[in-house]
DNA sequence: ATCATTTTGAGACAGCTTATCAATTTCAAT
DNA sequence: ATTGAAATTGATAAGCTGTCTCAAAATGAT
């Protein structure tokens, strides 16, 4: 229990330091529960954590969950009309298969799809900072 | 000027002679507009069209572009937080540059990452509807 | 020309996210 | 341990993009 995401506390407070801002009771707390998602939006975790803790505000969630993305724990992906909160924490870069069936998400990772895109963004001259691949389609069970 | 866009035209008339619809002269109008445009926005457009034609309303903007993406002649992108309408009347289907220092958008179009794709859905039991992949980093000229 | 049906324009409304601001908390310096 | 400047929080207002509502106008089959 206490040596639980000890390595991503750490990289919180690395980045915390490096930009003068504060460890608070509140940033443990999202960043406990976030880790023990694979993705999750702002409105799902508010919901969630307003059980043990209904007084945290959803602004606070969404700050810092945006806190998390500037220290590189998490990603910002709009599936849909919502953002979810994507734990790239112990995982590395990665893409998703969407079910527009049933909404699950399968991730993935293509080292050839990768390498193709920095080729055709060399050819166009471009560096590529970040890319987004999603891939919307029929899970094998919606299929039916 | 009158023999322009005259393709485009049909497709709109055959969509809606089957469904229903009118034609209209907001829908020429924007049609005509939006033929001319790579991308463009509803916000974008309704700024343009408003020179010429100060009482078309962006309602009437956002349901015709929406019209048009069920005509097959405009697809709708989300970049950032507002929906690019792209027009693909004479195009097929490609994906996306995005420089982030100037906003210029680059279109690409590559068989190889395709063909990745379905690999990976195929691997993963899916099968894709559509998908989307969009390249963010800087231009050459927004480099330095 | 008639008239049922569709469309329009203006503004209200909705969903998601960020801004505001007084009160509270953190933490480095005593 | 106490202090106090600076950061953070929570509640809520505001912002932004896009859709809905509805009375008035336009369309087009007859
Ligand atoms: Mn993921
Ligand atoms: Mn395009
Ligand atoms: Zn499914
Ligand atoms: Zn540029």
């Amino acid at each position: 229990m206490a040596a639980k995401h000890v390595k991503e506390m750490e990289a919180l407070k690395e980045h915390l330091g490096k930009h003068q801002l504060k460890l608070t009771r509140q940033r443990e707390l999202i960043l406990s529960a976030f880790l023990r998602q694979e993705h999750i939006t702002a409105e799902a975790m508010y919901h969630q954590l307003a059980k043990s803790d209904p007084h945290l505000g959803l602004a606070t969630i969404y700050r810092t969950l945006n806190l998390f993305c500037d220290a590189g724990l998490a990603q910002a992906r709009h599936f849909g009309s919502q953002t979810q909160y994507d734990n790239i924490a112990h995982k590395g870069h990665h893409d998703h298969l969407i079910c527009t069936g049933c909404d699950k998400i399968v991730e993935f990772e293509n080292c050839d799809i990768e390498r193709l895109q920095e080729e055709v963004a060399t050819q166009n001259g471009f560096i590529i900072k970040t890319h987004r691949l999603e891939l919307y389609g029929l899970c094998s069970r919606c299929r039916h």
